[in-house]
DNA sequence: TAGATTGTTAATCGATTAACAATC
DNA sequence: TAGATTGTTAATCGATTAACAATC
């Protein structure tokens, strides 16, 4: 059973999942557990048993009938899909409070994601350096970025700054940005954006209390 | 033009996207616009303007026809709507790492969220405290959070404890829950969960690399 | 009034679910 | 084999878009 890779049948909705999959496979793994099924699966993430088999069978058989999924083998096969057999370089934009966070955060390296390297404007931010990885001023950017072919980028400027950066950063190569500036921003096509704001989960949450 | 409080009429998904209007409204305003419609707000998002007009019709009639949307009215019946009209005290649980690093992020103040008390289970931080607030033991959240009718919790603790921590946080009245912790939680009817996990965004973007 | 943009309806599109044959 | 669960199809459900009458 090989992998289908007829990627652009595949709904954006459903490349949304997997790693919400991975994550709920890592704690079955955790508990020990060596065969789940698409039933298991569902309840613990408030997802129909359907959903998850419909999602899964997009990418080929990974189950068995009768039996259900082996937790590891389905594992392998959801990082192959989303391309996390190797580990991936990030670079981080901004060292301010919110660039120390991320840069502090240790879940980046344990699932997968190295950032190495870090950028500030600041000058007197530029030659320090946050967990051994040093502050480089933002003019290295256009030489860095690209000797290392990294292709993700994490922004953590503020606002008013971060479409500016965002701009540099795909004329450099980055093709994903995570972005943790609470503003919309406008990347052209095949580059990909996601966002980080905790301020809109808590506003969507607040219309219900 | 009253607003319609038919409130379950409203699908989730729309409430999904109100933050993010407003994000957009106060950017407009800071520009020093007084005025938008829904073909520039839709560009500035990369949503179609057929369905900004849809969801804000939703509610109500905010707009005039031949002008557009007054955005500071806009903004504030948005505010209305979701219930932002004052400031919210939230719990957030654990100063780790993480929860240090949440617990420093100046967006929730500026944008109507105070973290009024934290609590650890770690003897050497309680008592400590994080730029000036407190931090009290775990024993402390049964009856400081009903003191104050705390609704809202952030939870920044190790994945395996996560659950726990919820399940008391859902026991003295929490709310909504604004999870870090990069586990599925389980909740009852009625208590909201939204989740940050930036390795889930990272994840997802891979896909198309 | 003429021009512009909303609010809303109807049509389209896409995602989820139910059900079951295939098969381990 | 009998029992269980997948993979897949068809039906349902819900969300988005197109279009335009209403109206500022």
């Amino acid at each position: 059973m090989t992998l289908k890779h007829l990627q652009h049948d595949i709904p954006d909705i459903v490349i949304g999942r997997l790693p919400i999959y991975l994550r709920a496979l890592q704690h079955l793994a955790q508990e020990g557990k060596e065969l789940t099924n698409s039933d298991e699966l569902g309840k613990h993430l408030g997802i129909s048993s359907a959903q998850i088999r419909k999602d899964l069978s997009l990418f080929g058989g990974f189950g068995k009938q009768g039996a259900g999924y082996r937790i590891q083998y389905l594992q392998n096969k959801l990082y192959e899909v989303l391309n996390l057999q190797k580990e991936w370089e990030i670079a981080l934009i901004g060292a301010g409070d919110l660039g120390r966070a991320v840069a502090h955060y240790k879940g980046f390296k344990e699932r997968g994601f190295k950032i190495s390297c870090i950028f500030d404007n600041d000058p007197h931010k530029v030659n320090q350096n946050i967990d051994g990885i040093p502050i480089q001023p933002m003019e290295n950017v256009a030489t860095a970025i690209p000797q290392y072919a990294i292709k993700i980028a994490m922004i953590a400027v503020p606002a008013t700054v971060a479409q500016e950066v965002a701009d540099l950063l795909v004329a450099v190569g980055i093709r994903a940005i995570l972005n943790y500036a609470p503003i919309n921003l406008e990347t052209p096509d095949g580059v990909f954006v996601q966002y980080i704001d905790p301020v809109t989960h808590l506003q969507r949450m607040t219309y219900y209390l």
